[in-house]
Formats: structure tokens, C-alpha cells, sequence
RNA sequence: GGGCCUGUAGCUCAGUUCUGGUCAGAGCGCACGCCUGAUAAGCGUGAGGCCGAUGGUUCAAGUCCAUCCAGGCCCA
């Protein structure tokens, strides 16, 4: 007879090779087509909203794996939220406007882009977003992404450029917008404005020149050696042609100046370490420091202009080095970024006296209408001929070019407009909302707090083409800037009806209420702002676009999560336009996750050939891997990626994977509704593996409310391989195939792992989306059960399944059979035994233990999966071990084993009897069977009462 | 150069704050063995770390402090 085929063993026709790449877009299309999103947004219809708001990614190129990350921990949220009970819904969105965009429309059109207009450009650049828009949505949705990816928001919808313009409005009515200048990159012969993207640098010589400035205020009071001395404060620059523009001079808080008696009854101020260097320069070589100076001791004071009838403040500044130059450094706050910056803090102009074509204007007197490169020359000559050129050279360094026309560009303050950050107390009211928002992990209100506090005011204005206009006017006369409610409410409509290009189309008058007038002197005629907005505005504003407008979602929202780079990006600009507008944060929470970065910690990037591209994950691996692989991490560090991390994932997705299977395979003939045997009457270890559930269950749950989803990770994983693989289920077997298939022991472990497996696939479809479903679908039928797995919940943990005491007595017995295997593991080595059927175990223990452990005989043979186990008293004295029976044994023991507990030993011996042919449990009674001299006595049982016999 | 953050076995993570001491752990991987009734599976045993480095505080430090090194993000 076949014993075999009278077992149950396991059987299922769910796949043990996932093959995802295959399977998943299948899946993907088959919940499109249930329409799966919609049924799960009715079925939640009237819970509570969770409001993860997706900080829209750029529609720019492909997605890389740092995008992924981003949307796939989003989406565990979402899900996880969901199941939670809540009514998560997820609107993803585009970031549309902006440089990089206009930049590629630029390089694809070439020459092409002269004689177009701004509307066709803007066009271009229009398609050229939706375009991408199109691939990176498929690309998200791939990952398993899910949402409403059919009304996504974009920053370009002609509602959503409206919201961005009626919100500057509130800013421009409120008072905190306002004009003033700021140095830009301006090519003087494309004639425009450049971008930091924009500028190449190249090597070119430059005139190196050191100007000195006469100090006009005494400082003889604190520094008497100084007394009746001409005193000179030493500048060096490149640009002969800033000098004009001169209003400031920089010393560095914390450096030491001197000053150098150079003869002639002249001294010169400049740092002591450069003073040695520059007078070899200068050819100066009687010199003497008569004096220390404190920088702080110049603050203030003011020197006079070399070539003008002004003065030239000496400030302080972080930003001074001794890398070159004289330590006192030469500031125009019209041509250099940091000699703007200093300049703001010392109230200094942007003085900037140079027209779009590079040309002087008329303030400069003697350089009037000069191209200012070609000025420096006869600058340099004027200030020999006031005394005021100490040396002259030439220098090789870099310089900024223009990406296009490859011609230097200059740094050149321009009117900008500003979002002011204390005029209204922005700045104050913000920080104090920073304080009421949950940040995640804590640290990021550190940063964010830091530099919302040290920021300067808000530049929001680009002299581009790609993207929402600001919409105001200003006074031709005074430029008072014209706002009002009427005006606010038309720019909407308008832009509402036609997006932002009816900005630039229709003509001024077309958004001012007739006979407007300046109010602040009169006038009718104003002009029509064409600068465009900063795209940090235009992502600041989805709050107001999207959480306000969307009856599906609520203002604020729960969570905001970016990565961390986001502190200074979104997360910032939305704060700042929300309580600039509201009064609060646009958030309740704020989640970062850190960049990823290859194994060795270092960061992603071409020339290092470490480049872990998404695609190739997912068509290597799957979706599921990199969803895993997210899951896997803590990503609120930088998280490291590389083929063997993604190999470890495989490795443990094939746990999960076949730990479902197996499950499955012996729930084929199982029917929850006739079959489930309740709690009362099962097996203590049944109840026990129920108990690990509830502990599993709890912990998941919890990392979930906790967004600490590597802890799920490692608990589902450890799960599977320890308690479940390599404890619960391996002991099942014997009890699940050889049991007839109705027998209570059976449907004991049955009903156990079908509560287990119910558990962990709700708990894992959040993580592995595509999986949990797979397996959901081969789990047994049964009145309500959901059509799809992310229509159900997460676990819940019966509270009669925890049990502390049974729990920590198996926990005992779990060690007792940790000793069994080692000492089965050298009985092995000794070639005594192969398969653990083919042992006996006897295990000597002290009095307290025999009387703990013997009643769990059974149980201890179960888990331990040997033939036989029985019980002897140790004699703890001369460690001399007194074997009960010897009868059962047959064989001679083979050792004593020196094991770590002293009050246990096990004895390894060859089972006594024979081996089942059926159970492979070796038994006395096998033989004494007459019709099946081959199987034991509980399998003859067995097979009577399936009608074998 | 500044701000914020990170550094525990080959890998992914526990343990690290307020609360210093039985805290050096887990799983994987690896090695060796077993099984062939989860089989492109399953089980067992074992080896692996001076807790980034150096100083300090303390009776006692992975845990507190300082400095340094390496790395990340954002600024300059």
C-alpha cells in the first residue's frame, strides 16, 4: 500500500516563484479594471480623513530611486492608514513651472527660440511638463503607488495658477510684498537675467588691482599710535569696475589687522597675516606695524571714496578670508551676493549704476555710457591718478559665463520683488507655528526653526518665462504698488478662466477697475508686472490649491513627508505662505527621510558609477523589493542601497513568500466556518503560537501608528523564520499530514494558522501590496471576506490569546528543546543519527525541573520532533545520570553532554522500535499490526477512520 | 567655513535621550551538518563585533562630555 498518498500533505496552486516583474503589472491592471481605488475611497465614505498632502515632485526626466523612496513610503502610509480605519485619501501632484524646464525647451528649440513669443514658449514648456507628467505617473504607479492618479494636481491647471496669483495678492493687500533691489547673473548681451543653473564657469584673466581709502574719522582715540598719520585702509579686487559702485569695506569679527607705517607719515590697514605677502606686492619693503587693530574698533568708521565726493563704511562680515587679498575687503552690495548681504545689515543700497546692457549710466560722472569690462582700464587709471592704486596685476581665475552666448556675465543689483519676513511679524509668527507642529524625527524642528529664524526676506520673483506672473501693477510715477480686493478677485477669474499666459496676452486695463488712480500721488497710469513667480511659491501655495479646494480632503493636513532637503525647500515655503496667509501651518506633521547613498555611505552619482536606477530593480526584482527594501530601512537616516542589500531582500521576500505558501498548502481542504475550533479547546501550544500573533500583532500595529515601518520588517520577518518556520509549523507537520483530515488536532492547527496567516497578510499589505493580495486571493472562502485585501483592516489581537504564564512556561520548554538539538547535533556528528525521528531523547534534569517538565512529555517530544522523550532524575552530586527505563532505550548511551545549564542533560540514543512507513515516527507497535505490519498503531487509527481499511 | 544629522558583527536592525552597571543582542548571509512529505524548499549547529577614533567624567561608559575621523542634507 501507498502510505504516502493517504497523508495530507500540503497543496496549493499558489506560486512559489513569484516572478513579480511579471505578475505585478497583471495585478496592477486587474485592480484598474475592478476599480479597486474607487471602491476602497465608497467604502470608507464617512470615516475619518487622514490627509497625507504629496509634495509634488518636479515634471522633469525620469524617476530615480530617491523619487521612488519618497512615494513608496508615502504610499505604506497611506495604505497603512487606511487599513488603520481612517479615510486616507491620496492626491499626488506635479511641481510644473520653473528653470530646468524652461532651460530644456530652450536647448531643444536652439536658435530656433529667436523670434517666438513668450505665450508659444510657454506653450512648449507647457507640453514638455505634461509630457514627463505622463511617463513619471506610470512610473509611480508601477511601485505600486496608489491613489488618485487620474486628478492629480499640477501646478500648471489654470485654477491652480489662479490660487497662486489671488494668494501673492493677500500678500501684496496685507503689505508684506514689496520692491527693492537685489544683484542678479545678468548676461549683457543675451540681455537677461540668468539662474545659478545657468552660469558656466571658464578661466579668464582678470586685472588684479589693491585700492587704498583714506580713513576719514580719527581713530587715534583708540589706537594712539595712529596720531597724526595718514591712515589707509587696503582693498584688493578683480573687478576695477565695482569700484564705482564702492559704498562698503569688509572685516572679517575675529581677525587681527595691523597697521603698517609704510614712511611718508602713511599707514595702511590690513590683515597681519597678508601684510608680509602684499607689501612684496606693492614693492614696499621698509614698512614697521606700529599698532594692532581690533575689527572691531573699525566698525562704523568710514573711509572715503576714492573716486567720488562719498563715503565707504566699514562693516563686518563672516564671509572675509585670508585666502587672498588684503582682509579688508572692497564691497558694491549691488554686484556681489555677500556684499549684498552685508549690505542689508548695515542698511546699505544696492547701488548699482549699470544699465541691462552692461553700460555705466550717468551717476558714475567720468565712465558714463562704458561697457564695464572695457571701463577697467581707464578706472584703474583714475585711481593712480588719485594716488589711491597701490599695485596692479593680472589673474587667472575662474569666472562666470553665460550657459548661451558663453560671454561673461556680471552680478547686477536689478529691482525684485519680496515677501517681507518682518514688516507683518512673518518671521515670529512662524516660528511660533514651528512649535505646534509635530516634526519627525524631532531634530527637523531644529533646522527648520534655525533657518526660518536667520533667513532674509523672501526674493519671489524671476526674470523667466516659465511660469505664473506676479500679478500686480505699480505707479508709472511713484511705484507705489496697486491692490484691492476688486483687483485680487478679477486677476482670479481671469486666470481661473484662461490660466496665467491671459497675463501677458490682455493689456493692463483689462484687470484695473476704471479710473483707478495711484493713492499715493495720484497718478492713472501703472505698469503691469512681467516678472514670473519663484516656484517655491507656487508649490508653497498647494495647500490653498489643493487641501482647500478638494471637498475629498481637509485644510491642514495630517502629515507633510519630504526628504530632509525639504526643510529649506517645500516644507519651508509652504509655512511661510500659509501663516502668511492664515495665520497657521499648512500641517500638523512633518515626516523626513534621508537621501539614499550606495553601501559604503557614499552619495549617488554618475561619475562614481553608483547608481541604483528603479527601473532596473523593478524589472529585476520587482516592486515589491523596493518596497520592501524601504520598508527594511530607517529611513530617517541616509539609507544605503546596493545588489547585495537588494539580494538580502530577495532572500527574505522568499521567506515571507513561502511562509504564506506553506500555509496555504495546508489550508486546501479547510473551511473556517465548519472547521474553526474555538479557542477553549485548542492545544496549549496552538494557544501559545497565538499568543506570539497577539505579540506580533501589537507590535505592528504600533509601528505603524509610529511610521517606523522597518520594525514591522524585522518583526514579520523573524516571525516567519523563528517562530513560525522553525518552530510552529515544522512541529504542525506530523500533526497536519498524518492526523485524518478531521481529526481535532488538525483542525486545532488549521484554525491557528489560518489565524496567523490572516494576520500577517493584513499586516504586510501595506509594505507588500502586490503579494498580500496575491495570497489573500488563495485563502479560504468565507461568508464576508473582502474581494481584495486593501479593502480589509489590520489585525486585531483577540485579548484572550495573550496569556503571560502559558507563554513564559513555553518559552521553558522552548529552551529545553534548544538543549535537544544541540546534543542532537552531536549525535549527528557521530553519525548515531541522521533525520530527528531516528533519535530518542532522555532527558536528566535536576528535581525542580523533572517535576516542571514532565507532565510536558508529549509536548517536548512534539517540538523537539523526535521519537521518543522521556524523563530521568539527575543527581546533581556526582553528575552521574540514572536512566528510568533502560528497557526503551536498547542501545548503549553515548555520551553525557556538558550542557550550559547544569540541571539539565540529554541523552541522545537511536528511537527504539521501528519506523513508520507512514509517520516515520519510530514506535513499538510498528509490526504488531497484522494487515500493516509496516505503519504504527495511531496510523492505523488514522487511516480506519478516513474508511481506509 | 556654518547649521542640522549619522557612525553597534559582511548586511538590515535592537540596545544609546531624560533614566551609565547581568548589554554586547536578533535575523539574514557565511561555514559545517541533516533532511528529501514547504523541494529553485525545510531543519539544526557554529564562527563573526576592542559598539568610528582618541581623550575625559565616574567605583563603573556602546550609553554622559570634549576633540578628531568618516559620511549625508542644507547653506556659505
Amino acid at each position: 500500500m501507498n502510505y504516502k498518498k493517504t497523508l495530507n500533505l500540503p497543496a496549493t496552486k499558489f506560486p512559489m516563484k513569484a516572478n513579480l516583474a511579471k505578475r505585478e503589472p497583471e495585478q496592477l491592471k486587474m485592480w484598474n479594471e475592478n476599480r479597486l481605488h474607487d471602491r476602497i475611497r465608497e467604502h470608507s465614505k464617512g470615516r475619518d480623513l487622514f490627509i497625507l498632502h504629496d509634495g509634488p515632485p518636479y515634471a522633469n526626466g525620469h524617476i530615480h530611486i530617491g523619487t521612488a523612496l519618497n512615494k513608496i513610503l508615502k504610499d505604506i502610509i497611506v495604505r497603512s492608514r487606511q487599513m488603520a480605519g481612517f479615510d486616507a485619501v491620496y492626491v499626488p501632484g506635479w511641481d510644473c513651472h520653473g528653470l530646468p524646464i524652461e532651460h530644456n525647451v530652450d536647448k531643444e528649440l536652439g536658435d530656433k527660440k529667436q523670434g517666438m513669443s513668450q505665450t508659444e514658449i510657454r506653450r512648449l514648456c507647457r507640453a514638455y511638463a505634461e509630457k514627463y507628467i505622463d511617463i513619471q505617473r506610470e512610473e509611480f504607479k508601477r511601485l505600486g503607488v496608489m491613489g488618485e492618479w487620474e486628478t492629480p494636481y499640477l501646478t500648471l491647471d489654470h485654477e491652480y495658477e489662479a490660487i497662486i496669483a489671488k494668494e501673492l495678492c493677500k500678500f501684496a493687500m496685507e503689505g508684506s510684498l514689496f520692491r527693492s533691489k537685489k544683484p542678479i547673473y545678468w548676461c549683457c548681451d543675451c540681455n537677461t537675467a540668468l539662474a545659478e543653473a545657468e552660469i558656466e564657469y571658464y578661466d579668464q584673466a582678470s586685472p588684479s588691482i589693491f585700492v587704498r581709502f583714506l580713513l576719514k574719522d580719527d581713530l587715534s582715540g583708540d589706537v594712539p599710535p595712529l596720531t597724526g598719520k595718514k591712515v589707509f585702509v587696503v582693498i584688493w579686487t578683480t573687478t576695477p569696475w565695482t569700484i564705482p559702485a564702492n559704498l562698503a569695506i569688509a572685516f572679517h569679527p575675529d581677525f587681527e589687522y595691523v597697521a603698517a607705517d609704510v614712511g611718508n607719515n602713511e599707514v595702511l590697514i590690513m590683515a597681519r597675516e597678508l601684510v608680509e605677502g602684499c607689501m612684496k606686492t606693492f614693492g614696499i619693503s621698509e614698512f614697521s606695524i606700529i599698532a594692532d587693530i581690533r575689527a572691531k574698533t573699525l566698525e562704523r568708521k568710514r573711509c572715503i571714496h576714492p573716486l567720488y565726493d562719498r563715503e565707504s563704511l566699514i562693516v563686518l562680515g563672516n564671509h572675509v578670508t585670508l585666502d587672498a587679498g588684503t582682509g579688508c575687503v572692497h564691497t558694491a552690495p549691488g554686484h556681489g551676493r555677500e556684499d549684498y548681504e552685508v549690505g542689508l545689515e548695515y542698511g546699505l543700497d544696492a547701488y548699482s549704476p549699470v544699465d541691462d546692457n552692461g553700460l555705466f549710466t550717468d551717476e558714475v560722472g567720468f565712465f558714463n555710457g562704458q561697457f564695464v569690462f572695457k571701463a577697467n582700464k581707464e578706472i584703474n587709471a583714475k585711481l593712480q591718478e588719485n594716488a589711491a592704486l597701490i599695485a596692479e596685476e593680472k589673474i587667472t581665475h575662474p569666472y562666470p559665463h553665460c550657459w548661451r552666448c558663453k560671454k561673461p556675465v556680471i552680478f547686477r543689483a536689478t529691482p525684485q520683488w519680496f515677501i517681507s519676513m518682518d514688516k507683518t511679524g512673518l518671521r515670529k509668527r512662524s516660528l511660533e507655528e514651528i512649535d505646534r507642529v509635530q516634526w519627525i524625527p524631532h531634530w527637523g524642528r531644529e533646522r527648520i526653526y534655525g533657518m526660518i529664524e536667520n533667513r532674509p526676506d523672501w526674493c519671489v520673483s524671476r526674470q523667466r518665462a516659465w511660469g505664473v506672473p506676479i500679478t500686480v501693477f505699480y505707479c508709472d510715477k511713484c511705484e507705489t504698488l496697486l491692490m484691492n480686493q476688486e483687483i485680487t478677485d478679477t486677476i482670479f477669474e481671469q486666470l481661473k478662466k484662461h490660466g496665467a499666459d491671459v497675463w501677458l496676452e490682455k493689456d493692463a486695463k483689462e484687470f484695473l477697475p476704471d479710473g483707478a488712480v495711484c493713492e499715493k500721488c495720484g497718478n492713472s497710469t501703472f505698469t503691469k508686472e512681467t516678472d514670473i513667480l519663484d516656484v517655491w511659491f507656487d508649490s508653497g501655495v498647494s495647500h490653498a490649491a489643493v487641501l482647500e479646494q478638494r471637498e475629498n480632503l481637509k485644510w491642514p493636513a495630517d502629515l507633510y513627508l519630504e526628504g530632509s532637503d525639504q526643510h529649506r525647500g517645500w516644507f519651508h515655503s509652504s509655512l511661510l505662505a500659509s501663516v502668511g496667509t492664515r495665520g497657521k501651518a499648512p500641517y500638523k506633521g512633518v515626516l523626513t527621510h534621508g537621501f539614499v547613498v550606495d553601501e559604503g555611505g557614499k552619495k549617488m552619482s554618475k561619475s562614481l558609477g553608483n547608481v541604483v536606477a528603479p527601473k532596473e530593480v523593478i524589472d529585476k526584482y520587482g516592486a515589491e523589493i523596493l518596497r520592501l527594501w524601504v520598508s527594511a530601512t530607517d529611513y530617517r537616516d541616509d539609507i544605503r542601497i546596493s545588489q547585495n542589500i537588494l539580494k538580502q531582500l530577495t532572500d527574505a521576500y522568499r521567506r515571507i513568500r513561502n511562509t504564506c505558501r506553506f500555509i496555504l498548502g495546508n489550508l486546501s481542504d479547510f473551511d473556517p466556518l465548519k472547521h474553526a475550533v474555538h479557542y477553549e479547546s485548542l492545544p496549549e501550544m496552538d494557544r501559545f503560537a497565538l499568543c506570539k500573533l497577539a505579540e506580533l500583532i501589537e507590535k505592528g500595529r504600533e509601528a505603524y501608528d509610529k511610521y517606523e515601518f522597518h520594525v514591522i520588517y524585522h518583526a514579520l520577518y523573524n516571525y516567519c523564520t523563528v517562530d513560525l518556520s522553525a518552530f510552529y509549523l515544522d512541529t504542525l507537520k506530523d500533526r497536519l499530514y498524518t492526523s485524518a483530515p478531521d481529526w481535532p488536532q488538525r483542525r486545532s492547527g488549521q484554525t491557528v494558522m489560518h489565524t496567523i496567516l490572516d494576520a500577517i497578510v493584513r499586516l504586510m499589505a501595506p509594505i507588500l501590496p502586490f503579494t498580500a493580495e496575491e495570497v489573500w486571493k488563495f485563502m479560504p472562502e468565507r461568508d464576508g471576506k473582502e474581494e481584495s485585501i486593501h479593502l480589509t483592516s489590520l489585525p486585531v489581537a483577540d485579548t484572550a490569546w495573550k496569556n503571560r504564564e502559558l507563554a513564559e512556561r513555553w518559552e521553558q520548554l522552548l529552551e529545553v528543546r534548544g538543549e535537544v538539538t544541540k546534543s542532537m547535533e552531536e549525535a549527528r556528528a557521530m553519525k548515531l543519527v541522521g533525520h530527528s525521528l531516528d533519535a530518542g531523547v532522555i532527558i536528566s534534569a535536576s528535581s525542580d525541573k523533572y517535576e516542571a517538565l514532565k507532565s510536558y512529555t508529549d509536548d517536548l517530544r512534539a517540538i523537539s520532533i523526535v521519537s521518543k522523550l522521556s524523563f530521568a532524575h539527575k543527581n546533581n552530586e556526582d553528575k552521574t545520570v540514572a536512566v528510568g527505563n533502560t528497557a526503551e532505550v536498547n542501545e548503549t548511551p553515548v555520551k553525557v553532554p556538558e550542557n550550559g545549564d547544569e540541571s539539565l542533560s540529554v541523552l541522545v540514543v537511536p528511537a527504539p522500535g521501528n519506523k513508520c512507513e507512514r509517520c516515520w515516527i519510530c514506535d513499538p507497535s510498528v509490526g504488531t499490526i497484522s494487515d500493516h505490519p509496516t505503519i504504527c498503531r495511531r496510523c492505523r487509527d488514522a487511516l480506519e477512520y478516513m474508511g481506509g481499511l
